[in-house]
DNA sequence: TTGTACGCGTTATCAC
DNA sequence: GTGATAACGCGTACAA
């Protein structure tokens, strides 16, 4: 027959993984059946009060862990949502990923990550292994996929939410704010302070789709204004203190009167403020600065930044939110798988 | 694209969870039996390469995605790794984090992410449903852990690592460095300075364990120097550059003829930098500045910032040595399971 | 309320 | 080299 029906407690070393207190070890010193404890877990109220002692304590004495990974089997979910962003070293995604896991964790959910590094390729990678998991649900940052991860996605049925970004359809749901509109602010609230000779500089716009939308959406709206000149220019590299620096300074070969900036990202908006400095500019005086994410210096830097907050925790919670309804209430229709977190322009010294 | 005829198409709205294509599918339309195709997956080589072709396009055509929660119950382990750091938010761990992803990511190891926010039972818990993943590793940030959570792990016989920190046994391997040291170089770099009243500020060093190691490391190399006065002054707050500002202030306060700083982190210093600048206070004339970490902004902010380099990403880079060593060959023994990846102090215009 | 039986998709051990 | 077959640990109708 076979071969364990025996109890085997301790001493099996063939094997050096050992999960080994199964749920039928406790159902066994519970004297209940494995269903009952499968229950008790689930629904602890379902099972008599009896019953529930003696299993929470079997539970406890023997220390028993349930395996997800059988469970995940069994229902056909698992317990895993998989946040795939294009770098965690980025201070927008930490922030929301952070809130993510805070609020998934609350349900027992567990947080899988994956970077794409900005590359639809090693994202579409990303997918296809984040699906191989059964995922309770997959987050997406921005709306630029490959078309075979849209149809994996598709085909999945499993819960997606695009965030970071509004603007095309999403494959399923989005939480995020427009990034031209944020451009767009970025740019009046410049023209609003009389400065005429404007540029956007920015890092990585080849592949960071959403700076460079930022990028379009500040020069669309300047040009619109009264103004001398308009250029938008961009760093191959990553987004750094240094990258602003050195953008800065091109900025200043290249525009004649320059006298208002804006960054693409706070960090650069830090660095561009930083040469100023060694420069002898004034800011705001000869140039006025604008930054993007209100990081945490943004508040404290000399002069203060003026700055666009995303609320990157917002988002977090947001998305949280459309992925626990979506699970086990229904998925929400309409309108409500779309959420707009807006931006909100920040004014300190800077401008 | 066509080539989905299978019987029952979608539109199912009762179950939205479909992961149809299986492992028998693909054996099917190869004309093999499953477990052909299982070894395939695994060693291709030791299948026939006739075989090979027809599973190859069996699996393409119909775009089977392998199920790692079935595999992971077979195998009795997934190829997940749980990571647990105090907060993804903090620039260093996002570093370390984002490094061990991508290295893992190469040999389809996925990461399994939790944060503790410093505290033990958080901890704990996460360690605990990581464990209910039967993960291939668990990675901790640190050496101080409840005792529950050391016999959960070592009851688990799951590979170990503990990172960012050395000097106490480890539970099983580590990588890192030593934080008394760290904090005994920047004494021994101010005293050289000739800076005799010393501070070292810090944020939430009740918590942050491996701080309040920098500190004490710090006080006491100081103390043995040829000193008037070393304080330790802690923020309960997170570790922001506003904290930075305040702890200044405080240090100005409390140390008569302060002249040296040393910080528990960069944006501390960045913070106390900020300071100084609006109080008039010359870096390093008057007060010379010693932070930690290295942050994107140390090298470019005004004065530049001295400073020590943990090495993130290294410690991130060995780490993922450790793992996939002790899970294909065999684990390391004796000294090799313990790296330390040292901290260089880098003198810059601060001091 | 509790127990029985079966299946989830894969891996691993053998015979062939 | 290849293919039955038995686990892996749990969820879930159903039956009791």
């Amino acid at each position: 027959m076979d071969a364990d029906s025996s109890l085997q407690p301790r001493g099996t070393r063939k094997r050096r993984k050992m999960q080994r207190v199964t749920m039928m070890d406790v159902a066994k010193l519970a004297a209940v059946s494995p269903s009952t404890v499968s229950l008790y877990l689930r629904k602890p109220a379902a099972v008599s009060p009896a019953a529930g002692q003696e299993i929470a304590r079997a539970i406890s004495t023997l220390g028993y862990v349930p395996n997800l990974v059988a469970g995940g089997l069994a229902a056909a979910s698992s317990k895993v949502v998989s946040i795939i962003v294009p770098s965690i070293r980025n201070a927008f995604f930490a922030e929301t990923v952070s809130t993510l896991q805070s609020e998934l964790a609350t349900e027992g959910l567990q947080v899988l990550l994956g970077h794409s590094e900005y590359g639809e390729d090693q994202e579409e990678a990303l997918v296809r292994t984040a699906l191989s998991w059964a995922p309770a649900a997959v987050v997406l940052t921005g709306l630029s996929h490959s078309t075979e991860t849209r149809k994996l996605l598709q085909a999945s049925g499993v819960p997606v939410v695009e965030m970071w970004e509004l603007g095309a359809r999403p494959i399923d749901m989005a939480v995020g704010f427009s990034h031209p509109q944020v451009g767009a602010s970025a740019a009046r609230h410049l023209l609003s302070k009389n400065r005429r000779s404007l540029t956007f500089i920015g890092a990585r716009m080849q592949e960071d789709h959403r700076a460079a939308k930022r990028a379009s959406g500040f020069a669309e709206t300047a040009r619109a204004g009264e103004i001398l000149s308009c250029e938008v220019i961009n760093h191959p590299g990553a987004a750094t203190v240094e990258a602003g620096s050195l953008l800065l300074n091109r900025a200043l070969q290249q525009i004649p009167k320059l006298d208002g900036i804006a960054c693409s990202n706070d960090l650069i908006a830090l660095g561009a403020l930083f040469e100023c400095q060694r420069q002898g500019i004034t800011v705001p005086d000869d140039i006025a600065l604008v930054g993007f994410g209100d990081l945490d210096f943004s508040a404290s830097c000399i002069p203060s930044l003026t700055t666009i907050r995303p609320s990157g925790d917002l988002i977090g919670k947001e998305v949280a939110r459309l992925i626990l309804s979506s699970i086990h209430g229904e998925r929400p229709e309409g309108d409500a798988r779309i959420i707009d977190t807006g931006h909100v322009l920040i004014e300190r010294r800077s401008t």
